[in-house]
RNA sequence: GGAGAGCUGGCUGAGUGGUCGAAAGCGCUCCCCUGCUAAGGGAGUAUACCCUGAAAAGGGUAUCGAGGGUUCGAAUCCCUCGCUCUCCGCCA
């Protein structure tokens, strides 16, 4: 969520900024400074009756003290009518509050003004590509040789839970196995610290980093115990420091963690759910950073290059998108799409997104640092695929296949996975 | 899963209905003193919000695990939940 004071200062900026990102209308910026002016105006009332009730308490025991009971007695009976007004107005601000942020939390983050602006995929931005991309010819698509090999079992995950949950077997596990190492390694040696999360968050971290209320769709639940399954591995470790207020000393904080992630993906179909391309349980390594607002435009373009590394290590073309203001998300400032070739499909599939949420996120949850004044001041958090396997092992399968059906393995992996053919 | 004990500021820890945002100690910051070092003295040291103010600052409210309740008044009493520890059971 926006700062209130910020939207107050900025009110054109920000509904600016939600046009560019697609919202058809601005109302909510205007009814939530309405709100809020209503907010504080019962607040002010409700901090002058406690502090009238307050006094009269202290009266009431000093006189009780001194054995002045009838005086006492008669104190009482007057502070009957302001109990009765507190606790009018405390519900009343409850609802109000309730009603602010619910306008609050529908307002999206400002695009940087480095976003290009635009309404669709279509305007995004090549920032940059690497690699050429091949041509399918006669590659297999990944499902095919995969099923074909026995690499894969689609099925037996369908009888054994659901589409989407498939078995890897064999070589091709232990694939999985070397890429999450390979993945980590490279996160540790620039500087990242491993992290091993909880695969389930409670109500309150599912919240910190927006989940809740706006996309619980999206996640699995553990109803008798109140828990979610992670979509991402961004929601254990951001909300890893929450409510927690950071020295300078101490910033900035990087972390790489593997996840296995769960997303219900409702309403998805055809091409973009074939073989590996979309599915309900898959690997990642996350990276996520907490820094200095004066650095997380930096830090973004490095987060952005250490994931590209990856791709360039294992040698796979690729092209990176500056997304444009309509398809960038609600929460990001600035976000850019790692997106892999895959050559059996002869289509680009994304397999990291590097964002930069601003204070956007921290403020949800409450991550602070004292600035150079000792002022408390909000943190800005960015997070990033450093990489999401399924995908990277589809452009894989594709990209290192041989004429004769064989699978090469790229040299970076060569010593994990002690072959040199899948 | 069952039984019991507990949860107080950066930390340790006192506080069982009123003057307690909270003793004391440790730590930290600043100042003084001492030719270095050690020791000593003094002051300060939570967070959020509201109001006044250009600002500096001042005033107010809330917060003692979370939420609710009793009361004129709650760290203190009651209820629900969470967490920690101990014992039993179960288990990789």
């Amino acid at each position: 969520m926006l700062d209130i004071n910020y939207i107050r200062e900025n009110r054109d900026l920000v509904k600016k900024g939600m046009l560019n990102k697609g919202e058809s209308e601005t109302s909510a910026v205007d009814s939530v400074l309405e709100k809020d002016e209503e907010w504080r105006a019962l607040v002010t009332e409700l901090d002058r009756l406690r502090a009238e009730s307050n006094i009269k308490a202290k009266e009431i025991g000093t006189l009780m003290g001194q054995g002045k009971k009838d005086e006492a007695q008669a104190l009482i009976k007057e502070t009957g009518d302001n109990k009765e007004r507190i606790k009018e107005l405390e519900e009343k601000i409850h609802t109000v509050a309730g009603e602010r942020d619910e306008l609050l939390y529908r307002i999206p983050n400002v695009p940087d003004s480095s976003v290009p602006v635009g309404k669709t995929d279509q305007d995004n931005v090549v920032h940059s590509s690497w690699g050429e991309p091949l041509k399918a010819e006669w590659r297999q698509p990944h499902w095919e040789l995969a099923s074909e090999k026995k690499w894969i079992d689609f099925d037996r995950g369908s009888k054994v839970t659901g589409a989407g949950f498939p078995f890897y077997i064999g070589k091709m596990a232990r694939l999985q196995r070397s890429l999450i190492n390979f993945f980590l390694n490279e996160a540790v040696e620039k500087g990242y610290t491993e992290l091993q999360a909880p695969y389930f968050v409670n109500e309150n971290s599912a919240r910190g980093t927006g989940q809740i209320p706006d996309k619980e769709d999206m996640m699995y639940t553990i109803p008798r115990d109140g828990f979610f399954a992670i979509p991402t591995a961004e929601v254990p470790v951001t909300n890893f420091h929450r409510d927690e207020i950071f020295s300078m000393e101490d910033l900035p904080v990087r972390y790489t963690a593997y996840t296995p992630c769960w997303r219900r993906e409702a309403g998805s179909y055809g091409k973009d759910v074939r073989g590996l391309n979309r599915l309900h349980q898959f690997d990642k390594v996350e990276l996520v950073k907490i820094v200095h607002p004066d650095e997380s435009d930096k830090e973004l373009e490095t987060l952005r290059e250490n994931a590209e590394s990856l791709l360039q290590k294992l040698k796979l073309p690729y092209r990176t998108l500056l997304m444009c203001t309509g398809d960038m998300g609600f929460t990001q400032t600035k976000k850019y799409d790692l997106e892999v070739w895959s050559p059996g499909q002869e289509r680009w599939l994304e397999v990291s997104s590097c964002s930069n949420f601003g204070s956007f996120q921290a403020r949800r949850m409450q991550l602070r640092f004292k600035n150079e004044k000792g002022k408390t001041e909000m943190l800005h958090t960015l997070n990033g695929s450093g990489l999401a396997l399924p995908r990277v092992v589809a452009a894989l399968l594709e990209t290192y296949q041989t004429e004769a059906g064989d699978v090469m393995v790229p040299d970076v992996l060569q010593s994990f996975m002690e072959e040199d053919l899948i």
